[in-house]
DNA sequence: AAAAACTGCAACCGCCAGATA
DNA sequence: CTATCTGGCGGTTGCAGTTTT
């Protein structure tokens, strides 16, 4: 009660850190190290209260901080942990060294948040901008930036007619995997569906054998019941961005409970009945979850009773993978037909 | 060239929870 | 048990540099 801000007193001084004051901090703390903030403007010479010296050591003169721009895996790996922690700042810098709190929260304020609403993408939830709160509504429309050429810079001449042509919508409960573009998803239309995956937030690394961690992380999910079944991640890029160029497939795993509606204009023969359903995809090029791919000639995605969906692609560009767990919501899906 | 508007970012503010007296 | 101190956190502000008018 009553209690005093810390920078009340008259003689400290506020505002921007001069090159000395950096200097008597950064010698008092590499001598002495980190200990009780509030005895540290005393001993180092400071007119500043202790947290001031805090904040300029954790946000500027720590020796471990990274300079510099944010990556696009930083980019994304900060967009899939606000998804998942939202405005917790300093669990999201936890999991990128050399970062702040203060930093990913000036980035995501100054950059990351006015990306997602261009993209129609409402930055606090994630979800698509939708013109009721309704939200039983799990079908949900956008229509992005004519920026087609940028995406698909190879199949300009023939390109989606019209957004109605392209869509296929259904509703998934259990999506397993999250795949996410690393470049902003600029095209087309969107569609959400909900998820609840296994895994949780887990990135893979360059360094991470990718068949090992399939064996070993998924062991622990084999007893709760979901299907455990990842694609082959040998093939796929890493977060390093370089591209996948071979031919691989995966194994996506789908609703539990599925239902879908049609799109008689789509590629898509999506049917409900039996619980058997198929979807073709011939040589083409498409948009998997966000991700430009081209799947192989003949090659035939099946969504069966025992809620599998297999799609062969190759000529993937440009994207990462994230599996996503514990987590219930909903995601964009995107099937294009180019 | 000058003023206005915009942008990025460092730093502050107030609140909270845990530690301590 | 209560009051106070301290560090940590997220929201916000204000300044300096840049771009636009």
């Amino acid at each position: 009660m009553g209690r005093h801000s810390c920078c009340v007193k008259q003689k400290l001084r506020k505002g921007l850190w001069s090159p000395e004051e950096d200097e008597k901090l950064l010698k008092y703390i590499t001598r002495f190290g980190v200990g009780c903030w509030s005895s540290v403007p005393k001993h180092a010479g400071l007119q500043r209260c202790g947290k001031s010296c805090r904040l300029r050591w954790i946000n500027y003169l720590r020796p471990d901080l990274k300079r510099g721009m944010f990556s696009q895996q930083e980019e994304d790996l900060i967009l899939n942990l606000h998804q998942v922690l939202g405005n917790r700042w300093a669990q999201i810098a936890a999991q990128l060294p050399g970062r702040t709190d203060n930093e990913i929260k000036n980035f995501w304020n100054s950059c990351l948040k006015k990306k997602l609403m261009k993209q129609g993408i409402d930055p606090n939830t994630h979800k698509p901008i939708t013109d009721n709160n309704n939200d039983d509504v799990k079908e949900k429309k956008i229509e992005f930036f004519d920026k087609k050429s940028e995406f698909f810079p190879s199949s300009s001449s023939s390109m989606p007619i019209s957004a109605a042509e392209l869509e296929q919508t259904f509703h998934v409960n259990n999506g397993g995997l999250i795949l996410s573009s690393s470049s902003s998803m600029e095209t087309g239309s969107f569609l959400t569906k909900s998820i609840c995956d296994p895994l949780f937030l887990v990135e893979f690394h360059s360094d991470i054998d990718p068949i090992a961690y399939n064996s070993n992380l998924l062991s622990q999910f084999q007893q709760t019941g979901y299907d455990t079944t990842l694609p082959n991640l040998a093939n796929f890029s890493d977060h390093s961005g370089s591209k996948m160029n071979t031919t691989t497939s995966f194994i996506m795993n789908e609703a539990r409970e599925s239902s879908s509606t049609t799109n008689s204009n789509s590629h898509m023969n999506n049917s409900l009945s039996a619980g058997f359903q198929q979807m073709t995809f011939e040589g083409e090029m498409f948009q998997f979850n966000g991700i430009n791919v081209k799947s192989e000639e003949g090659c035939i995605g099946q969504w069966e009773q025992q809620n599998m969906h297999e799609v062969q692609v190759n000529n993937a560009s440009d994207f990462n993978i994230y599996p996503m767990g514990s987590l219930s919501g909903e995601y964009t899906d995107v099937f294009h037909q180019i």
